[in-house]
DNA sequence: AGCTAGACCCGCACGC
DNA sequence: TGCGTGCGGGTCTAGC
């Protein structure tokens, strides 16, 4: 499942493709609804664009547009990107083709048909309501503690729901509260400042952690995360929580339990990630 | 306003 | 082996 790491890997595997510098010829949908209707303007607004930068924020692939519109591409749960030649016969589950001038075009396949392209000017774009990068200077341990304070739900659904920093999903709000020693139903106003302070490097530490394997994959099935060209990431064997049901906790030996929270497969230790 | 639940989707794992 | 069933998960929306 794309969160932060994921996304990172493709946006760093689009810079390496040479997207930046390209000029778009047109964009065609073979499944309509991922195109999102941008407002006031059609979809052509695209065609003759240069693409000037790409770039990540929260889960959301940025491509910068000469002429101001930012094409943003959430791939959800099974988005994944390709790049290909013009002539190239149509893979199994390709929902976009992005023509580019140089006789290229970037792909976008999606077998649940979840993941969306948004065409946005800067005044309307849903990145105005993500939190803080969790890898920048800008989450700060007292950006941390506003997101947290006053919130008398628990900790996880808060980590998920974007406001409060951004690009976690479901594989490393377990992993950082695993790291950071937390149950994921704390209520997250309860945390005193050392434990922020721990959370936030935990986080930190999860997603550079990921980053440097190029991301989680779960399996190798179709709705699967890869990269560009099609490589799974490697971050599986890092993880300590996701997935570890009945294995041991790392730490002390506990037997890890899943549970749900918010509607959520959920990872824990019940021995050290207590609520005090 | 804050929080929860439902909708969107369908591949895949699992049970018989 | 083949079929049927239900799970999973990010984000938006509706409803309390």
């Amino acid at each position: 499942m794309p969160e932060l790491p994921e996304v990172e890997t493709v946006v760093r595997d689009l810079a390496a493709a040479g997207l930046a510098g390209c000029r778009i010829c047109s964009v065609a949908a073979l499944w309509p609804k991922t195109l999102q209707p941008p407002h006031g303007i059609g979809w052509q607004a695209v065609e003759g664009c240069r693409i000037e930068a790409v770039s990540r924020r929260g889960k959301y692939i940025v491509l910068e547009l000469s002429g101001g519109l930012q094409l943003l591409i959430h791939l959800r749960m099974s988005g994944r990107l390709g790049i290909a030649p013009h002539a190239a016969a149509d893979e199994p589950y390709l929902r976009v083709r992005l023509l580019l001038e140089d006789g290229r075009e970037l792909r976008f396949y999606d077998p649940r048909k979840f993941g969306r392209w948004q065409l946005v000017s800067g005044a309307e774009s849903p990145l105005l309501n993500l939190g803080p990068e969790p890898l920048t200077p800008a989450f700060t341990a007292a950006a941390l503690r506003r997101a947290l304070r006053g919130r008398k739900g628990a900790l996880k659904p808060l980590l998920l729901n974007q406001s409060g920093v951004a690009g976690l999903g479901n594989i490393y709000v377990d992993e950082a509260l695993w790291a950071a020693g937390l149950h994921p139903l704390r209520p997250a106003d309860s945390l005193k400042d050392a434990e922020i302070n721990e959370l936030r490097k935990a986080i930190r530490k999860v997603l550079r952690r990921a980053i440097g394997a190029g991301g989680t994959s779960l399996g190798s099935g179709r709705t699967n995360f890869y990269g560009l060209e099609g490589r799974p990431g490697r971050n599986l064997p890092r993880l300590k929580a996701y997935g570890r049901k009945g294995l041991p906790c790392e730490r002390c030996g506990g037997i890890l339990q899943r549970t749900v929270v918010a509607q959520r497969g959920t990872h824990f230790c019940p021995e050290c990630q207590t609520i005090p």
